[in-house]
DNA sequence: TATAACTTTCAGAACCATTTGAAAGGATCA
DNA sequence: TGATCCTTTCAAATGGTTCTGAAAGTTATA
């Protein structure tokens, strides 16, 4: 078995990074499925899956619909196999613009929506109020409208990032850097 | 209570920041008592904490300390007072850079340290392999150089960030925004 | 030093997300 | 059509995280 270091250099990255993904909220399973199919030389299929993470068939299913969702991964078929077979998406980058635009449109759109809509409530409800109370609805749309100050220069970062797509990250940095000088 | 509506955005933004932090891995209640002293406009105790969102004592406590460790919040004294205060940060800039390093320094830190391992794991294991073995290890050897690549390519532009915001996002912004259309 | 005010700790309880495994559902083949 | 192969579903079990509340710990005051 003179292969076994770079089995075992897989194996502890797919552990690692299925660690790393729990932390962030991801399940540490679907994030192992993902980084065994980003290593495999070839799609595989359930039971390869099942085999190799040593789970049951239920999860296997779920975990790799649910990355399908997330375009992270793909169906392929193959002539004269009735099963199905599964393959990540290998760029990198592509990855990650894709990981961030899901968690977006997700998990920050939804606190963005909330903050223009507390923003109008504020507005609306101070209308009436004097002293102390209006000093206090003063405060916290000035709070509100940080947070939305911040989103809304956050966005076209990552448009920007997301257009420089392909060409890398470089020419992104290049443009950052002249912007900070 | 003319004030009602002021304090129900309030109260919802309370709310959704701490669903959103959920989802990143980040406990409920600790992004909670993070958007109630944000929103605060003067330091509270952890009575003002308990009542407010209805936590226990021993939460109230634990979650403050966590949060006082990410430098999110500091206790504040005061004069005549044995009680602890607590005050958030409230430039919004300042509080997503310290996100940011913080969870780099402890969630993808440590995978970038698997990945050079990984790396040097593969390189001495390959060294004797021959055909489809060896094949496979330049393969896995590929995807891991991809990642780290990929990595050292974000790291300066985060730092660039960092730079940039701390004049303020909004100059940054204007001119994304210009260049990206 | 004793008392009071406040904070921290931690074992057990409660809660929540994920996994399991078996049964149902679908598709293809003979 | 029935048999086979494969996938999906879901109720119950599991495993892990967070919360609770009371007791112990700490610091200030008298």
């Amino acid at each position: 078995m003179q292969e076994e270091p770079v089995e075992a250099a897989r194996n502890l990255f797919i552990r690692r990074w299925g660690e790393m993904a729990a932390s962030w909220g991801i399940s540490r399973t679907m994030a192992e499925i993902h980084a065994l199919l980003y290593m495999a030389t070839e799609p595989l299929c359930t039971d390869d899956i099942m085999e190799q993470l040593a789970v049951s068939r239920g999860s296997a299913s779920m975990n790799l619909r649910e990355l399908v969702k997330w375009s992270l991964i793909v169906r392929v078929h193959r002539r004269g196999d009735r099963k199905e077979y599964f393959e990540a998406e290998k760029d990198v980058w592509q990855m990650f613009e894709t990981i961030v635009r899901e968690r977006r449109r997700r998990e920050v759109q939804p606190i963005e929506e909330t903050i223009d809509r507390c923003l109008g409530m504020i507005r609306e409800g101070k209308r009436g109020l004097r002293g102390p109370s209006r000093k206090e609805a003063d405060a916290y749309e000035k709070r509100f409208s940080d947070i939305q100050d911040f989103c809304n220069g956050l966005n076209p970062l990552f448009n920007l990032m997301s257009k420089a797509g392909r060409g890398g990250l470089k020419p992104v940095a290049k443009i950052l850097g002249k912007l900070v000088g």
